[in-house]
DNA sequence: ATATTTAATTTTGTATACAAAGGTCGTTTG
DNA sequence: CAAACGACCTTTGTATACAAAATTAAATAT
């Protein structure tokens, strides 16, 4: 049961986690939520879960489990009886929901300023220069580093519902495209600068303002990829 | 199928929703969420499928489609291949979660302060003043009717997200007790004033203040209840 | 006696089977 | 001809059956 020894890890721990292994049920999730998120599936389009568990080869057991799921998250409107159907994803849901993450994640920033030690400050300074100066890596695994420092202080609830959130949601889908990052890199810097300062309320209002942005990008490369057409 | 004539509703369509009928599913789902909000099964608890199965005379599928939803709204860990397990739920959690619910709330009072008709205005001033005049109803109902007003302008998202975060929380179980009706008709009015004054800032934070109050209260009320005891 | 493997048992995950509600379409009736 | 009724078909919800992983217990080795 060795591992091969591996060199010291730059992101030191805040790496996006390699998905785990859960079901079947959590395999469906992925793929109808994928559907729904790339515009296969319509709003309003029925979900025939005999149909659906023939095309992915499976049982109708780990289906309604997915249904359930995706339920829960509000990407499906389950109506009792007479099964399930692709929720409304108009641009207002969008910036909606956006804005949402907004407010849970400008809570975190606001704690994060107050109990961030100066080291995890000073991680995060890195993972940002790291993002700024262009010769870089994977832009979206930076991104990801930078807000998982900050939302990590958070409590647990609020922790689990930024998860939440962050699912159901577009975002790898449009993330760093036509010049979103050379915004992104200004509002991480802002609320970069917050933080050092200890400033709660003004991380907050900067964490709120950036996801704002994301939700209107969101909805605008959305709509080049011609996601409300026809 | 004729329905018996009605006079009219002082509620106006704000009253809480008598529960619809869904499936066996949902009312396990409510059975367990109860047992865990009372107190009655402790965290760490592992929840034996065929054994609530057999006690609930239901089989294992509508345990396992209500075990998943409360996976989603955080109450049980759902550990892949060994099972469900209550989810710690600490003084901590709940004022995190309560906190949760302000800043969503206060984003929708935010956004009350700005939309609501002078009209709606007033129903709100009217039920608050029926809040207020000790000579009264049922104050959970009324309660439930100052935060729907409220609510209900709010963007669709936002909506989803106050009724998902609504429902995994004690609240019947502490509410309105040991005063703190009182409390909440100062916080109420409060709020309604900063919406009349049509001041978005303020009926956001007298929305996060009254909920964390809330929060504050619902530990007072659980510890009293002896939640954490042995 | 303690630790480690291995066999037995329990429990989860998935598939299939059955019952009942919902939907459809043709027929009937006003 | 439109509305209403009813038989048939489809689809959902629930129960049961089966397969595989995990836990427990037993047995062997150190």
């Amino acid at each position: 049961m060795s591992e091969l020894a591996v060199f010291p890890d730059p992101f030191e721990g805040t790496r996006p986690p390699t998905r785990r292994r859960g079901g079947l049920a959590e395999e469906v999730v992925l793929y109808i939520r994928e559907q729904i998120l790339t515009g296969a599936l319509k709003p309003g389009t029925k979900i025939d879960q005999e149909a659906l568990a023939a095309a992915l080869d499976v049982s109708r057991s780990p289906i309604r489990e997915a249904l359930v799921i995706l339920g829960q998250e509000g990407l499906l409107e389950i109506i009792p009886r007479r099964g399930a159907v692709v929720a409304d994803l108009t641009p207002e849901d969008i910036v909606d929901h956006y804005e949402l993450f907004g407010v849970v994640a400008g809570r975190a920033a606001a704690i994060a300023a107050t109990t961030l030690s100066d080291e995890e400050i000073n991680q995060l300074r890195a993972i940002h220069e790291r993002f700024d100066d262009g010769t870089n890596d994977d832009l979206s695994a930076l991104n990801w580093a930078f807000h998982r420092i900050i939302n990590r202080t958070a409590p647990r609830r609020t922790r689990w519902l930024l998860r939440l959130l962050e699912r159901s949601v577009p975002a790898d889908y449009y993330e760093f495209t036509d010049g979103w990052d050379a915004q992104a890199v200004q509002h991480h810097a802002a609320i970069l600068e917050a933080i050092a300062d200890r400033d709660a309320d003004e991380a907050r209002r900067r964490m709120e303002h950036h996801l704002h942005e994301s939700g209107v990008a969101a909805v605008a490369h959305l709509e080049r990829q011609g996601f409300w057409e026809e």
